[in-house]
DNA sequence: TGAAATTCCTCATATTATGAGAAATATTTG
DNA sequence: CAAATATTTCTCATAATATGAGGAATTTCA
């Protein structure tokens, strides 16, 4: 439960695959146009027509086809000379999900109260089928949780917050990613199997938080699940400190305070607007695994 | 120059368009996928397929593989039962532009040296061709800046931030904007025609900053420029105080302030990473106006 | 575990995306 | 401000593939 992952951090490479038997998507317009974007990295934040030509191996009419329309849409924004960078539309659709995002309302406050005793970082990781993102941090010590903040992506396998969401999913879901991501489940220490696996979620189930030093190794993470409806997790809480300063005693009491918190939040949560009589989650919704 | 304009907020709206002369955009397959995403706002975050169908008139095959290449994406994410909101990958952009966005890295200190003389609050925004966003926001008084958080849009032609930016624009950028947007330019009062126009912004060049109180009309905005390069405007900073609690004299101050810090953002800035021999710019470069 | 919903697949047809080169703009330089 | 250069868009014939309908396979929830 302990074991040695690499912080996956899967921002640049290609989409995430529903990988349910089958094999690689086909390969149309739309996939070719989302493939652009994905050349839009940190490292390489400027791209000509010129050089997606050469990446792509597209026509010169393709290319512009589609990066006009990238830009029309403001996924793109074209730069001074030449060359096209990420566009507006990203910055405003976060804000966009900020607004309607309860738990961003909800959650500061209750970070914030927790934060003297935590004596360290708190994170608010959102469940989005395959990955887990850090939606919100509170930092306190400054040394602490540097690279946790809203935006970066975890592997569902790896790191405390990802786990005591995988462990509360419903059965089939558990069962799916068993059958589908039997490897990664194995590498990540959450058992060999069906059997192995479930008897580890139920076994998270039962203590009710996880802790765990799988991401950064001078750490310890102990998070809780947030649940937005009775039965469906959609979040986790995740208290953070220095592995040193984190003796057993220390473990269990902030497992505690994470449960309780997180299950207040999950309350609030859950009272935030009452649930529509159709079915039809209304915000902040259980993402399924595919 | 102190009009009347409404406070654009134009999120859910269709993308925005070059306008150069030419009618409405082709009704392509990407089109159509990019239309999907406009229909997530924050009041109607989750649809069905059912829902995606009626609203787009499109078959039940059609909506599936349009969801499902925008699932496979992470732009759109599947939610418990039914129904999709909008997916991880807005959120893990946000953050990439965020990572290489060399003035995230350069203001936040200035801001913190400019908070108690401001008295306010002050605001980052960055030039994205037609629209301007809000990247940044400092508040020392809660009361102000309450919706300029990062991700807000403003109309290129309305509050000083993009003023400001306007004024600074390329002398045949300015032309194309006065002969395709001549309506938006005479509504937001930047004058009636080309000569008009470009007099009011040969006059905002040599006072150096832009005060208006056109996008909250209990406030004052007072904005500079910052040049990426020489010449070549990327974004503005913005001082905001309550208008009651800025007589001239200390719009004057402000705008001087405002000016200095601008200047000195923009040496950092072109001091960040030398810029590239061959005319790439490397990062934050400077949006065309199309 | 079984019933009801959601999602995906198959296939023939019609639509439309593609590439090459020329024309039209946009941008920089003198 | 005008000429020179680079970038972007357009046109059109052809090949490719997106679409819709219904049935099959999943997924979901009791």
């Amino acid at each position: 439960m302990d074991d040695i992952s690499l912080p996956v951090d899967g921002s640049p490479g290609s989409a995430p695959r529903t990988d349910s038997g089958a094999g690689p998507r086909a390969d149309t317009s739309i996939t070719r146009v989302f493939g652009i974007l994905d050349l839009f990295t940190p490292d390489t934040p400027v791209w000509t027509a010129d050089l997606l030509m050469e990446q792509l191996g597209l026509a010169r009419a393709t290319i512009y086809r589609y990066v006009r329309a990238l830009c029309d849409a403001g996924f793109l924004a074209a730069v001074s000379g030449a060359g096209y960078v990420l566009g507006p539309r990203f910055i405003e659709f976060d804000r966009s999900i900020r607004l309607a995002d309860p738990l961003l309302q909800i959650v500061p406050p209750v970070m914030a109260e927790l934060r003297d005793v935590v004596n360290g970082g708190q994170l608010l990781c959102a469940f989005y089928g395959l990955r887990v993102l850090s939606v919100l941090q509170d930092k306190t010590d400054p040394n602490i949780t540097m690279s946790m903040e809203r935006g970066r992506p975890f592997s569902l396998f790896t790191g405390s917050p990802s786990r005591v969401i995988l462990a509360h999913l419903p059965p089939y879901q558990l069962r799916n990613l068993a059958l589908n991501h039997q490897k990664e489940i194995a590498a990540a220490g959450l058992g060999e199997g069906w059997q192995a696996f479930r008897d580890n979620m139920r076994a998270i189930r039962r203590t009710g938080f996880v802790a765990a030093s799988d991401i950064d190794k001078a750490l310890i993470g102990i998070s809780a699940p947030i649940f937005q409806a009775p039965g469906a997790v959609s979040a986790s809480l995740c208290l953070v400190r220095t592995k040193e300063n984190a003796p057993p005693e220390q473990v269990a009491f902030l497992g505690e305070l994470a449960m309780k918190a997180a299950q207040r939040i999950s309350r609030e949560l859950q009272a935030f607007r009452p649930v529509r009589a159709d079915r039809t989650p209304l915000s902040a919704p259980v993402s399924r695994v595919r």
